[in-house]
DNA sequence: CGTATGACCATGC
DNA sequence: GGCATGGCCATAC
């Protein structure tokens, strides 16, 4: 039987944005991931641009279940969208120094679960290491 | 269809 | 470390 199509929606399985949002809802609480790495995880042809197009489409409304937008953050390791941001990651537990920069070495995402990643046709992040792994556990 | 804009990024100075 | 540039891709007009 038919899918019903959604108006305006392209009539790809899922949208980009909604993949995005999947590949944000695996970011744990207390963790940041760079706009860059959901691009990494998503592969080609999608970008870190898109991926900021994505969590700014979330301002009109989020979907069900919401995305975590606040732990998308730039490479720099600064939030790309005001103060809120910040401070509701501070709540998590994600320190800043008093310039706004947070150490995505200490705070950063590794990545998704391996098996989660296989079973939805994500990628890894390749500079995911073992070493950082551990880090994180402290 | 050209142009401008955007929650980006790597690189070079 | 800051700043400029070019590249990336999707959207809006």
């Amino acid at each position: 039987m038919h899918q019903p199509d959604r108006a305006g929606e392209p009539d790809e399985p899922r949208s980009a944005f909604s993949r995005i949002y999947e590949i944000a809802r695996q970011i744990p609480y207390g963790r940041v991931a760079t706009y860059g790495q959901i691009a990494q995880i998503m592969g080609p042809p999608v970008t870190a641009r898109d991926v900021g197009d994505a969590m700014a489409a979330l301002r009109d409304g989020q979907p069900d279940p919401p995305v975590p937008w606040q732990r998308v953050i730039n490479a720099q390791g600064r939030v790309s969208t005001g103060q809120r941001q910040q401070i509701l990651l501070e709540q998590e537990g994600v320190s800043f120094t008093v310039k706004g920069v947070t150490d995505l070495g200490r705070f950063g995402w590794q990545g998704p679960d391996p098996g989660w990643a296989e079973a939805h046709g994500f990628h890894l992040l390749k500079n995911a290491s073992e070493e950082k792994k551990q880090l994180d556990l402290f």
